[in-house]
DNA sequence: TCTGGGGTCCTAGGACCC
DNA sequence: TCTGGGGTCCTAGGACCC
């Protein structure tokens, strides 16, 4: 038996657990540059705000219903998020972290308990400890979890938690009544091809023979029809296999044409990016730059580039990692293009002993204890206090807009929340 | 004027090996 | 007329997820 724990409307919840005066008005939180809306509060979906909707296709909107809108504060977030897994850990220990505002968990380990009661007390103590409302859906499959987490938010008997049902009568009307479109691993375009061999539900997709699915699809769908039947395909991943790729990239504030200004963006995110692994405890062996101009404005000459090299040995020294990715930068770049985006990739990421450089040089060791000093101290002071010159110390063209920015509230001495 | 960022997995096809 | 069998590795492209 597995559990879903998915947060509702999980950026705008945050928001308000410090910002209370938000309750019951709708909410929007935007993508990074505040570009499209990105999260909603169920208030800001009923008044028709749909999800990815560019912000400026919304003002109107905006202004009429009066919506409170905040650009992404991913500092709160991903902090919040720790608190709830914190907290269901309490009562559920084996669980995967699927993404910042869900978590599986494995039931199995508490078989003969009442599982559905110890989710409805793992449910209340999240929302009594860290103020964010989350439902619970349970069922023999990932993916029966997944559907009975949609009716835990939906059905108000429900009352946040829903598991599965096992009888054969109510299994059967619970299928039927999910649109294909709407299972877990069903986008659009599968959606389009399944409707036209026949397959319009959940319950049409879960009698469907696997083979035939198999054959036309490929076995990620198979594995999606076989858990609707309730046979489970795949393990919870309860200890995070070491990630592929580490990507760093923004859109500017205001598109760029000057290599100095291209190129401070780009270090900053290979500076960033560097952080990030030695985070993780780990290195790269690979790096790849990419920049482009601004895909929407078709009448503007369009442009985009991306370039590569190994490193070897693998790494996660900065001024390695920086110096690479400017020599890539700089040949990429070419004079009279508007840029828009620039990025930097980290792959074939590796933890432990590394195969060394036969020709290498450099004093690893030394790299080390210099990175891990610029990381203590960045920690202690504020991050960004120490950083290579490479990247800019004040806003340029280049730097995302982020007008709406709720406080830090939980991360930052500065910024904690006050009493009024 | 204004349009996000960060991931994973699978498959087909080509190059190459013995 | 008929042209082997069994592999690996890499890449690009296409899906999907939040």
């Amino acid at each position: 038996m597995y559990a879903l724990v998915d947060c509702n409307n999980f950026y705008a919840s945050c928001e308000r657990v410090f910002q209370p005066e938000l309750e019951g008005r709708p909410v929007i939180v935007l993508s990074n540059n505040d570009g499209c809306v990105v999260a909603r509060s169920q208030e800001a979906k009923d008044v028709g705000i749909g999800m990815g909707e560019p912000l400026f296709k919304c003002r109107e909107r905006i202004r009429r219903h009066r919506i409170a809108v905040r650009s992404s504060n991913y500092a709160l977030y991903e902090d919040m998020s720790r608190r709830v897994v914190q907290t269901i850990m309490r009562f559920i220990p084996d669980l995967e972290i699927y993404s910042i505002d869900e978590v599986f968990l494995d039931l199995d380990p508490l078989a003969g308990r009442d599982l559905e009661t110890l989710c409805r007390t793992a449910r209340a103590t999240v929302r009594r400890w860290t103020g964010i409302p989350v439902s619970v859906g349970l069922g023999p499959t990932r993916t029966l979890a997944k559907l009975a987490n949609r009716i835990a938010k939906r059905s108000p008997d429900a009352d946040g938690v829903c598991t599965f049902p096992t009888d054969e009568t109510h299994r059967t009307r619970v299928l039927e009544s999910v649109a294909i479109e709407d299972v877990w691993g069903i986008g659009r375009r599968w959606a389009k091809r399944l409707h036209r061999i026949g397959i319009h539900t959940a319950l049409d997709m879960s009698r469907a023979p696997a083979t035939e699915i198999r054959r036309n699809f490929n076995i990620v769908a198979m594995h999606t029809a076989l858990e609707l039947r309730g046979v489970p395909c795949g393990e919870l991943e309860t200890d995070p296999p070491l990630r592929q790729t580490l990507v760093r990239s923004r859109s500017f504030g205001s598109m760029v044409s000057e290599w100095d200004d291209l190129s401070e963006a780009i270090a900053s995110h290979a500076i960033r990016a560097a952080e990030k692994l030695r985070h993780e405890n780990a290195r790269a062996g690979h790096l790849t730059v990419f920049i482009h101009t601004n895909r929407f404005r078709d009448e503007l000459p369009q442009y985009s580039g991306s370039g590569g090299c190994e490193l070897l040995p693998p790494t996660s020294t900065t001024p390695v990692i920086l110096a690479r990715a400017l020599a890539i930068g700089r040949r990429l770049w070419r004079a009279g293009f508007q840029y828009k985006k620039a990025g930097v990739m980290l792959s074939e990421i590796t933890r432990g002993p590394t195969q060394g450089g036969l020709f290498e040089q450099r004093d690893e060791r030394r790299d080390d204890r210099l990175m891990n000093t610029m990381d203590r101290i960045n920690l202690k002071m504020g991050s960004g206090t120490l950083r290579p010159a490479a990247s800019s110390f004040t806003p340029r063209r280049w730097t995302m807009n982020q007008d709406h920015r709720s406080p830090r509230f939980t991360t930052r001495w500065d910024e904690l929340p006050r009493t009024r």
